[in-house]
DNA sequence: GTTGTTTTGGACCGCTCGGTCCATATTTGA
DNA sequence: TCAAATATGGACCGAGCGGTCCAAAACAAC
């Protein structure tokens, strides 16, 4: 076992609370004490742990990619049909709208509106975010086409990336103010572009 | 004529010169000596004339609002087809990528990200600029749908929407750092919904 | 129980934040 | 020429920022 005293939280858990916030708020308008107090932390122990508030984002950001990817992942593989799971995927989105806390979008396309590509180290984070949703939808849209349920009219990658643009611009637009009603017939619009 | 002395600076350039800032860093992550600096101001000019950062803020949203909405309104007017005015507006989104400066995104849909529904003032704004580039894709849509280059199989306005979203879409793609054949792609994918 | 190792709480740091205030400068009108 | 009105420069403000540091605490090994 370690030597010396032992951590009095669980680092995952911490983790997880950070990200919830910098997801409901960004990076800017997130605070050492924000962060803190979700946690429930004390500064030490923080930066012993975390390095800082960057370090922490950075962190926060490869972990909420690494899990959604994950969970896409899995979806697809529970799911009959793949473009069921698209358009599941598209349709709950308005649900975020009919919510009654406020929506917070995508956290790794939140990112990069909110750093485009003014920091290296979380521009290469979000890229690799964007790249793992995409080879999701990119195997979602194989299957879908294999399965004769999407036409081909377009390149599988075309699809992939037309799929995590929308998503993006969806939930943009549920942050935007738009109803539920809005979302789903635009989702629909989207998806009628498969077949 | 007025009394007293005389500003010293036109307040609608300054105001353009914040707008600048702001567009490119987005509102928590500009300061105010960002702002006096790129303005030309001195504190109290500042204070006195836009009131505080958030008010300026608010006067830059609605003019960013109006002055788009203008441009594209009359680039509509301008164009010979309604198809290709959406088609030119769309993939003009790859320049952005291919530009050497770092993209900027829309300063509306960048104020969707970063504030979500968590202002009213700004919330407010927000819906209201982007309702005003909706209609004029609307009329896009229906003068389109007049002259047969678009099929009518959605709602006009759910296409509208539908092209909002997408702009927003494909503009935080190139945040997040697509190249330009991405982005070209993706357009297409757009478009061919279409027809 | 002592030593070595790690964690913890919190005092402390310099700096920048957005914002206020006032003395001075510059104008118009009488 | 002087009074009223407005604009300007910059000193000043309290608060909060992210981050450092260290003494005390809690463990393992011997």
């Amino acid at each position: 076992m370690s030597i010396g005293r032992p951590l009095e939280f669980d680092p995952t858990v911490a983790l997880d609370a950070a990200l919830e916030v910098f997801w409901r708020q960004g990076y800017e308008a997130t605070s050492m004490q924000d962060l803190l107090t979700a946690m429930g932390l004390s500064k030490s122990s923080f930066y012993q742990t975390f390095g800082g508030k960057q370090e922490l984002f950075e962190q926060c950001l490869k972990r909420y990619s690494e899990r959604l990817t994950a969970e896409l992942s899995a979806g697809l593989a529970r799911s009959q049909s793949a473009k069921k799971f698209i358009a599941a995927i598209l349709l709950k989105i308005a649900d975020e709208a009919r919510s009654a806390d406020r929506p917070r979008g995508c956290l790794v396309m939140n990112t990069a509106a909110e750093f485009g590509q003014s920091d290296r180290g979380v521009a290469r984070r979000v890229r690799a975010g964007v790249t793992g949703f995409r080879d999701v939808f990119l195997a979602a849209i194989k299957r879908g086409i294999d399965a004769g349920e999407i036409r081909p009219t377009h390149r599988p990658e075309a699809l992939a990336d037309y799929i995590v643009s929308n998503i993006s611009g969806l939930r943009t637009m549920v942050k935007a103010g738009a109803d539920p009603r809005t979302v789903k017939r635009v989702a629909n619009v989207v998806l009628a572009a498969l077949d």
